[in-house]
DNA sequence: TTGAAAATGAGAATAATTCCTATTGACAAA
DNA sequence: TTTGTCAATAGGAATTATTCTCATTTTCAA
């Protein structure tokens, strides 16, 4: 039956829409867009499979964004721009990290390295104008 | 009386801490060095006042390790290392962010920028040597 | 068809953080 | 010294994102 085809598809399909969208979304976020095709989808689902891919590497947590935590399917090394205002996770992919960097980090500690995060943190264009508004309205 | 000519310094006395330390701290971490000295400190202040100090711009969020908000009473864009293992966060004061990428971000936004954080994640040379000492046992 | 193992749903439990309210210290004016 | 006012605080309740538990369902190989 077509129901039960998809049963066990739902953690491919979590990985599937991480890897395909460049909203850098949070559990919810996740759980909200995949809900309309698996009606039976819960919650505690896609946390455990988050978990589990980040944990295997395939996917990367961002960190928190007002107290939520965020996830990338990209996980190679790459820019973010984090607006405090809307709260929105952009990719900055014209600007690089020095692979330099990267060197100096492994013989400045001694340790291992598993990533590298290159975070801005601001207001982007839209929430900067809206509150142009708001202050002149 | 000398207790009492303490009562309003906890506000400074938290401000203080996180300017004078490296160890970028968590609430509960600032809570615990406090508590000694201001014996009747609670939580709830310590986390009153870092969320004021962040507001100010006075102190930072270096986000969260392991699902609790660290803090660093260094403001000015400067380079992490965070331990999975130990969730020990470090200055790497050697390695310094290329002043031209803010200019890159600002023209790739338009947006206002106002902090930057780079950040490596990975396993300091202690931890990995606790490590290797368990499998080998 | 059956049995075992993996995946899931639903909701309870947890833990970090925020909120609320009565209390207390500081400080200026009487 | 006393009093009034206001900001700062303590303490604990409330909130919320996340994790955990366990019964149920699906898969898949035998």
């Amino acid at each position: 039956m077509e129901v039960c085809k998809k049963q066990f598809k739902k953690r491919q399909a979590i990985l599937d829409f991480l890897q395909h969208t460049t909203a850098h979304p949070s559990a919810e976020m996740v759980f909200n867009h995949l809900k309309p095709e698996y009606p039976d989808l819960s919650l505690g689902t896609v946390y455990r499979n988050l978990s589990m891919f980040k944990e295997q590497g395939k996917i990367m947590s961002l960190g928190t964004v007002n107290g939520v935590e965020r996830f990338d399917g990209n996980t190679k090394p790459h820019v973010h721009f984090v607006c405090t205002g809307c709260s929105d996770v952009s990719d900055l992919p014209v600007v690089k990290i020095p692979a330099e960097l990267n060197r100096q980090v492994v013989t400045a500690t001694g340790g291992r390295i598993d990533t590298c995060q290159l975070t801005f943190t601001g207001e982007c264009k839209n929430c900067l104008e809206k509150n142009r508004a708001d202050t002149t309205a």
